[in-house]
DNA sequence: CTATCTATTTATAAATC
DNA sequence: TGATTTATAAATAGATA
C-alpha cells in the first residue's frame, strides 16, 4: 500500500523505522477499533515503540480485564489459539512455567496494591 | 475496502458478523506481524471471537512477557498511553483499583502455579 | 516528531463456487 | 460451512512541508 512494494524485514534506518511505526500503529489501532465495534468483541493490543514507549488499545473492556479473561483460560486453550505457532521461540514452551514467572513478577506489585488498598 | 463502504457499527446478522470477524482477524494479525518485523518491536494482540473463542498473536516475546512489561510500567505511563481515551468506560478509572482487582483474580492461579512448581 | 499529498499496493464486501 | 473471485474502499511508502 504505497509507492513501492515493501519487503517485510526490519527497517534498518532508525528514522524510517520510527516513521513507519507511527503510521502503522495508527492503522493497526484503527483496525482493532473497527473490529471491536463491527463484531462486538473483546480485544486488546499492547505494543512498544522502537524507542520503548508503550501504546495500547482495548475495546469494550479495560486491557487488564481482557488479559484476565485470557489468563484464566486453561493452558491448552491458550496454546491452541496461538497465531503463527511456527515462530521460533514458541517451540518447546512450557506455558505454565512462563505464566508462573509472569505471576511472580506481578506479585510484588500485588502486595503494594494490597497495601495501598487499605487506605482507599 | 470492498464493494461498498461499510459503516462502523455492530453487524446484527450473526453469520455476517462471524464471517467479517474471520476475515478481519486475519488482516489484523497480519498487520501486527508485519509491524513487529518492520519496526522490531514487542507487540501483543488478544481477541475473543463472537462465539467466545480466543485468538492471540505476539511477535518477539511471549504474550505473557509483553503483558508483564506493560503491567510493570508506572500507572501514569500506562494511562498516558491509552489510544482513544475518549471511550466512555475510561472516564474516572482508578487504574490502580482495576489493576488490584485483576491481580486478585490472578492470585488463586498464582497459588496453584506455585504448588505445581514444587514438582517441576 | 506530525501532517499532507498521491501513486500504488493491500484489504475486504459481496458475490460466487 | 469454507475457498475463490472481483470490484472497490482503505492503507500506506516515499516525498514534501
Amino acid at each position: 500500500m504505497g509507492r513501492v512494494k515493501l519487503e517485510i524485514k526490519r527497517i534498518e534506518n532508525p528514522t524510517n523505522r520510527q516513521v513507519t511505526f507511527s503510521k502503522r500503529r495508527n492503522g493497526l489501532i484503527k483496525k482493532a477499533y473497527e473490529l471491536s465495534i463491527l463484531c462486538d468483541i473483546d480485544i486488546a493490543v499492547i505494543m512498544f515503540s522502537p524507542s520503548g514507549r508503550v501504546n495500547h488499545f482495548s475495546g469494550r473492556r479495560r486491557i487488564e480485564d481482557v488479559f484476565t479473561r485470557y489468563i484464566n483460560l486453561p493452558d491448552q486453550v491458550r496454546d491452541n489459539a496461538v497465531s503463527f505457532p511456527e515462530l521460533p521461540y514458541r517451540r518447546g514452551i512450557q506455558n505454565k512455567e512462563y505464566l508462573l514467572r509472569t505471576l511472580q513478577q506481578l506479585r510484588s506489585e500485588n502486595d503494594i496494591a494490597l497495601q495501598l488498598a487499605k487506605f482507599v
